[in-house]
Parts: structure tokens; sequence; C-alpha cells
DNA sequence: CCTCTGTGGTTGAGCGTTCAACTACACGAT
DNA sequence: ATCGTGTAGTTGAACGCTCAACCACAGAGG
């Protein structure tokens, strides 16, 4: 493990942090809306991305690019949703290999019953904890980890 | 979703930038590890606990705690690592009921090998793309997210 | 000794993600 | 027309995680 390329004693500290920064966040947001709402977090923004969206519909694979996700997880994800009565699937007329995921209103009850409770989480679990300075920087840092890596990113802003 | 404790545009833009920069931190190591090592991050991590350890050693629960992991799913993930070589498991003396995890000469090669991808993931994704400032300021964010606890050198865990 | 409660650890089912096929259609070239 | 290539989306198996039992033992009290 004496590697030339090994991380500083305060790199080592700083990412051992992180990695239970991040992680205490997610497992957070994760049970809270699981418990509450019977939802993944990864479905929950599911349900965001097309209730912003014109119709409440995207296609699978515009949906997919928003959640940051893959075709095949979303795939899976809307089948489950679609299961559910949240969401339902038509086909796309221009081109028959599409499809449209458009949220149902159920889905939208769904939605805005789970809202409250997982928003009062993120301000408990981040904006709650640091100081408004602090809610600047993180955003720096974020938004330098996106634009630097070749990652699917979200560019809408 | 006109909720009085909704979050203002500028939090909203932070968290999904936060939810942007840790999926891709996480997505790029998972990926990486996985194709170089054959391990997810989750196991490599258990292994570097064990290297950590007094003769590689560390009853389940330790482990466990180590990684911020239920005992159900370390003891799913020792089965695993046990599997392919990387662990074995010695009953306790002591306490009948308790079993420890020692990393196998194999697990350690395997360690030593994966090390330096990662770490070069890691600096990759993170220490190339902040400036010393920032990391400060990521280090004493995550610090307040974990304990409320400032100090970068603090270690009360 | 025996039960009662608590703890260390395991197990199995259910679920979400990944990865590698695979289907179906679009589009351009031959 | 048909061939080849590229794109939209789906599928199934393998795998890791979670949750709720569950087993085995420890320790205290009767």
């Amino acid at each position: 493990m004496n590697d030339a390329r090994w991380l500083s004693d305060q790199e080592q500290g700083v990412w051992r942090r992180y990695l239970a920064a991040t992680g205490a966040v997610n497992d957070e947001l994760e049970r809270q809306l699981q418990r509450d709402s019977g939802l993944p977090h990864a479905y929950y923004e599911v349900l965001v991305s097309l209730s912003e969206a014109p119709d409440r519909t995207l296609r699978m694979s515009e949906l997919a690019e928003r959640s940051r996700s893959s075709r095949s997880r979303m795939s899976h994800a809307v089948a489950r949703l679609e299961q559910a009565g949240l969401i339902e699937r038509t086909g796309c007329p221009s081109d028959k290999r599409g499809a449209f995921a458009v949220l149902t209103e159920k889905g939208y009850s769904a939605l805005v019953d789970a809202a409250p409770g997982h928003v009062n989480a993120v301000r408990g679990v981040l904006f709650d904890t640091l100081t408004p300075t602090q809610v600047q920087q993180l955003s720096e840092i974020c938004s330098a980890i996106i634009g630097g890596k070749p990652a699917p990113a979200d560019k809408s802003e």
C-alpha cells in the first residue's frame, strides 16, 4: 500500500468524511421516503421529473437522462411504477420505437403526499445543518465536480 | 406543491447539484472498481477495514460499524468474500456466539492490486477537481453533516 | 437447574440495479 | 427492395441491499 500516488493523511481524512457524510444523507433520505411513502428515492425522482414536464409526459430516454439513469433501469422502474398505477405508458406516433411515460393522477397525488416529508428530510439533513456560507461553498464544489467529469449531468441551469 | 416549507430556488438548485455530483462520484468509483477488480466499493471497504485491524482480524459487529453497515449486510458480504477466498471466518473462543473475519493473503493481495486504481479514481473525481480551499471547505461541510462537530482534525468516532 | 431477556450473527424472501442480449423500428446506401 | 448500421426500449439473470424472522449463546434471577 506504499504507492507513490497514495492519498495524503489529510486527503484520506476528507475522503472518509465524505463517504460517511454522503452515506448518511443517502440512508436518511432513503429510509424516510421508504417509510413514509413506500417509494425509493430513485422512483420519487422519476415522479418529480414527470411532474415538471409538459403534460406530465416524457420519453423514456428523456426520463432516463434527467434522472441520471440508464435506459434499462428506467424501463424496470417505469414498469414497477406503472404496475403501482402511478405512471402510464403510451406509444409514440411519430417514432414507433419510442414510448412515453405519463404521470397519472394517482401518481401526482402520491408525489404531493410524499413531497413535504421528503423536503423536510432534505432540510434536516443538509440545509438546517450547514451555514448559508457552507451551502454556497457546497454548491460550487458540486458544480466543479459535475463540470470536470464526463458524467451524465443536468445542464438545465 | 406550494408548501410553506418547500425549498427556495437556490436551495433546490444546490440540492440537485448535490445529487448529480455525489451520484457521479459514486457511479465513477463503483464502475472503476467493478471493472478493474471485480469488487463493489462496499466490499473494497471491508477489505480496507480488515487490512488496518490488528492481525487483519475483526469481529463481525466491529466490521459492520466501521463500514457504517448493518450486521445483515456484513453477513452477506463476508459470506461472498469468503466464498471468493478473500476472507476467512473463525469462531470466537470467549464468546461462542461471536465470529471473527480474517483477511487472507489472497484478500490482501486483491486489496493491494485494487488500491492504486481506486486511489487514482478518487483523485480524478475529487482532489484533482477541487482547489485546496474547496477540499478544506468540503471537509468541514462533511464534518457538520456527520456529527455537528467542526474540527478538521477531529477523530471522536 | 431453568427461564427470561438481550445480544451476536445468520438466513431467506423481496426488491432495485447492472449487464449483456435482444426486439423493433429509423434511416441512409446500395 | 434490402442491407447494414444506429437508436429506443425491453428483458432476464446475477447480484447486493433491506427487512423481518430466526438460532445460538450470554448473563441475570428465580
